[in-house]
DNA sequence: TAATGCACTTAGGACCAGCGGC
DNA sequence: GCCGCTGGTCCTAAGTGCATTA
């Protein structure tokens, strides 16, 4: 990611939080009004706090559980192809069996996770296996399915006693895997079983939908704990990839995926102190960030004026991240994942702009895939900007690249001080104007008449009306004082084909008086006459 | 400085137990 | 007793962002 987007990530993380200070307050005050029954209890997640990076001092656990081994089918379910009954070596039934219990979901539709189930299924195959079975369409996995479904309904059928058993047997496993000790607590971890092998579920359109997730070994596991406990022993026959006795992480133990070739761990569960502490510091971080939001939005809108397109992006960005919460989207491998997008890696087709749209005006209607592929849809009113500024900004771009400088005109703090009158002036009628709508709204609310109705319609479109003005005032301020130096007579009259300014104003309904005065308009008598919306330089 | 690695959080969906209605 | 609904837990994919490396 690059510089922009790391800066607009961070900015991001902390808008987002933003979204959630309504709901930290109240619980801030429930806290309050309630008694601290335990003291001891709140000193436990403070003890301890350590600033070097370590996360814990002492960690001990058992390694984690692993999956049973495969049970061959019995005899008498066979595998099938182009219907004639075949018998798969142990380690291609296994992968079958995958798909076989997959029949009934939507994803052994897909042609993506056909082919890819197909792909990695062959390499688990023997020489002969693959000899024979080379069309995915021939195979028929229906009694093995069938099989599946039998069994899933006997566990069903079993007498309470005897769920009583393997409810028994699970809550074994808890109390021997499910537990670590971290700084002489005892914490529940997460998720102590190693994920079992299957199909691979990606979750919308992804490309690597149906390959293969291979079993882990113990031989593939790095565990993690402290050098003076009793290290985790592996099963019988095996050993691990690595002991380590790293704290400044808090997994007790990781492997590497297949699929993806990412990094799985094994962590504590949010209940232990250690996840509570950094859930506690997120939101921390989060009360901190409410004293910066106003700074941060007056800042994101000053970034708008910026000179640099850089900047002005940026400030695009954050507000959208401010006004809508989108995630930050930070930059995906293309092909590895499903075509998902965030704020920074919106596209252009996810983005449609609207002059008007449901009587609003300036709608930009976003329409993405986000987060595991779900949908974005909505259509947001934004804050409008006189387009002859852009049109100003491409003409200053020019004269910069060009170098035509100009020294400031004599007159000009002087005009800009009055422009500065002005918009306080503006400003201050638009505060009147707003009170008086107030009180027009209250006298409507207390006695409802259509007279009072009408009088909060008035002081509505007065209210508007001088917001427009004031913004109006504040963009010539900006244009100005962007223009300072800037000569943009020279590059407009020479360098810029009058033909992109015409179609420019056609398209976007800029009167053309607005940009070009009556000794231009008759230069360019040509390019008017000619051109059209469409013209392309 | 960009790319990559690593560690962590977030979040959708599967699964399961409990419950009420029929 | 069966069935469907609901809510909680578990599983793991899919994000984010800091740290490290090239």
């Amino acid at each position: 990611m690059n510089k922009y987007g790391i800066w607009v990530v961070q900015s991001i993380t902390y808008s987002l939080k933003v979204r959630n200070f309504a709901s930290i307050a109240s619980l801030g005050r429930l806290a309050s009004d309630c008694q601290v029954k335990d003291i001891e209890s709140k000193r436990r997640w403070e003890e301890g706090q350590s600033l070097d990076g370590q996360k814990w001092k002492t960690l001990e656990h058992k390694g984690p559980l692993f999956p049973p081994e495969y049970e061959p089918l019995p005899k008498t379910v066979s595998f099938y192809y182009g219907g004639k009954p075949v018998r798969l070596s142990v380690a291609a039934e296994e992968v079958a069996t995958f798909y076989a219990k997959m029949l009934d979901h939507e994803y052994t539709s897909k042609e993506v996770f056909q082919r890819n189930f197909f792909t990695d299924w062959r390499k688990e195959m023997t020489e002969e296996e693959r000899g024979l079975i080379q069309t995915l369409s021939k195979c028929d996995f229906g009694e093995i399915h069938g099989y599946f479904l039998a069994k899933a309904e006997e566990k069903k059928a079993l007498t309470k006693e005897e769920k009583q058993v393997l409810k028994e047997e699970a809550s074994r496993q808890v109390e021997e895997y499910g537990y670590c000790y971290l700084d002489g607590h005892r914490e529940r971890i997460g998720n102590f079983r190693v994920e079992p092998p299957g199909l691979f579920r990606g979750r919308g359109e992804h490309p690597k939908m149906g390959k293969l997730k291979k079993r882990v070994l113990p031989e593939d596991i790095t565990i993690n704990c402290s050098k003076d406990s009793n290290i985790p022993v592996p099963p019988r026959g095996h050993h691990w990839k690595k002991v380590q006795h790293d704290n400044a992480v808090t997994w007790l133990a990781s492997w590497v995926e297949n699929v993806q070739g990412s990094i799985k761990y094994i962590m504590l569960n949010p209940s232990s102190k250690l996840k509570g502490e950094r859930d506690w510091q997120k939101f921390e971080i989060a009360r901190k960030l409410k004293s910066k939001v106003d700074m941060i939005r007056r800042q994101y809108r000053a970034d708008w004026k910026s000179r640099e397109m850089k900047k002005r992006q940026r400030g695009v960005a954050v507000y959208f991240i401010d006004k809508l919460a989108l995630r930050a989207g930070n930059e995906k491998e293309e092909g590895e994942t499903a075509d998902t997008v965030g704020c920074c890696s919106l596209r252009v087709e996810h983005i449609t702009l609207h002059e008007k749209l449901d009587g609003q005006e300036c709608v930009v209607e976003f329409d993405f895939l986000g987060k595991d592929s779900i949908r974005y849809y909505n259509k947001v009113p934004v804050e409008k900007r006189e387009k002859i500024l852009s049109y100003n900004r491409a003409n200053r771009a020019v004269a910069i690249l060009c170098n035509h400088q100009r020294a400031a005109p004599k007159t000009f703090e002087k005009s800009m001080q009055l422009l500065q009158e002005k918009i306080a002036l503006k400003q201050e009628k638009l505060d009147e104007a707003k009170e008086e709508l107030k009180e027009a709204r209250n006298q409507h609310k207390d006695c409802s008449t259509d007279k009072s109705r009408k009088l909060v319609d008035k002081q509505e479109k007065s209210v508007k009306k001088l917001e427009e003005q004031l913004k109006k005032l504040q963009l010539q301020m900006t244009d100005r004082e962007e223009n300072k130096v800037i000569a943009l007579g020279t590059s407009k009259l020479n360098y810029l084909d009058p033909r992109i300014s015409v179609a420019w104003c056609k398209k976007f309904g800029v009167p053309i008086e607005k940009i070009y005065n009556k000794t231009q308009r008759d230069k360019f008598a040509w390019a008017i006459d000619m051109t059209e919306e469409d013209y392309q330089f």
